[in-house]
DNA sequence: GGGCGGGCTATACGAGCGTATAGTGAGCTG
DNA sequence: CAGCTCACTATACGCTCGTATAGCCCGCCC
């Protein structure tokens, strides 16, 4: 649909990439389960048999998406981040459309449960941890947990891409819709929400759940899913 | 697993409340279409047939699923806080158990796409900007992005569970976790963590990005106030 | 106490999935 | 030109899914 069989720069690709490219456009926008071996090859041009003939396997092929979508998104960084072309890395999605893709596939590949990706999230949160410690050590006690709240919020952000973008009747992952979003989200970083005071009163008022150590959990066990 | 079938408690329901119970856990740990009807109907101690019997077909299950929580979530929001039994609803869920596996629920729900739970983040994004508008005026110039990106950034939060759970080494959809959690939300929404010279002169920097294609009209904001 | 309704099970069906395999034809190499 | 390689297709297999159907069993009412 995106890019017809007729289009130009799509016949220039070899079969092997057109298929990378077409997976890794069905398994952002339908996660990898909702996506078939024979969407992929539709959409690729191709017939289902080649699929199996380049990457082995509906998996195999998920893992190489991974690691070029990962390779590309490093690539794109260094280049406009480290040469200087974008002054903030929050933007850079809309300097680079290819970006968008990009960021939905990864936030797709971090919901269907990938080790390549989360082992992405891992390194965000590391980076971020360090980043609040050296810039803004102000803000909280718990660095680990502000990290990993400031990463799960913005990548979760981009899960909800289909609500946010209802609410403002923009696609946020456009161009457009994007530099709204983020402008709210620069808001929301740069302006206190919530008193102070308020907060620290709020917790000391739930300080109490913290100490029973029966939570008994009348529900799930969250049988921790594996890498 | 998590009630086995010798649970006193487990037994008492009638076969139809086990049925939805087993759906929403089940829907809730791995999405709708990674359940299938012989997971749930195994998980409640009865035969896949009887699903069919009682809810007609896998779909009307979830819809049922999908009003039952909401009604939950609602009677349980009316009780707590509404009768000040907790003093910050963003809190509520270290109160109590249930709440930690409805809001894993209604989040997954909101990510296999559910016109309720859809309907449902419209009404609080629509909260959220009737609340920031009324007091927290000067955080934006754009409530309805704000808001948005709020209740997006929240629930994409939940959404990304598993990987904030593996970066804290805690289960963030347990009492001690969510609390942990929970004080670095309240954190962030305290404390300013960019300096808004900085982030102005970003957005400045950023504005010719607003509008690639057509090198006319540039700067002229769409100001799109939906809604 | 005999029929009857409904909660419940057993079994089966067709569709769609990932995967396997045999085969075809263009292009290179000697 | 013969022979080989390899990208690529056609077809089919085995499995699992949601759904359909026929029938069992037990409590209830006249």
């Amino acid at each position: 649909m995106a890019r017809p069989v007729g289009d130009p720069a799509f016949e220039d690709l070899t079969a092997r990439a057109r298929i990378r490219d077409a997976a890794i456009r069905l398994f952002a926008e339908r996660g990898v389960d909702g996506t078939t071996v024979r969407d992929i090859a539709a959409q690729a041009g191709v017939s289902p048999g080649l699929l199996r003939h380049h990457f082995g396997s509906k998996e195999a092929l998920r893992e190489s998406c991974d690691a070029y979508a990962l390779d590309r998104l490093m690539k794109i960084k260094e280049e406009f981040v480290l040469d200087g072309k974008v002054a903030n890395a929050g933007f850079l999605p809309s300097a680079h459309p290819a970006m968008l893709l990009l960021y939905k596939y990864i936030t797709r590949s971090l919901l269907d449960g990938s080790a390549g990706t989360a082992a992405l999230f891992d390194d965000m949160v590391a980076l971020a941890e360090q980043w609040v410690g050296k810039h803004a050590p102000e803000v909280t006690d718990d660095y680990r947990a502000y990290a990993a709240v400031l990463v799960g919020m913005q990548s979760g952000l981009l899960a909800m891409h289909d609500h946010v973008s209802r609410a403002l009747g923009v696609d946020v992952l456009t161009t457009e819709g994007y530099l709204r979003m983020a402008g709210a989200m620069a808001d929301l970083y740069s302006h206190p929400l919530l008193d102070p005071e308020f907060v620290a009163k709020a917790r000391r008022a739930m300080e109490p759940l913290r100490a029973p150590n029966p939570p008994t959990a009348a529900g799930t066990e969250p049988a921790a899913e594996g890498a």
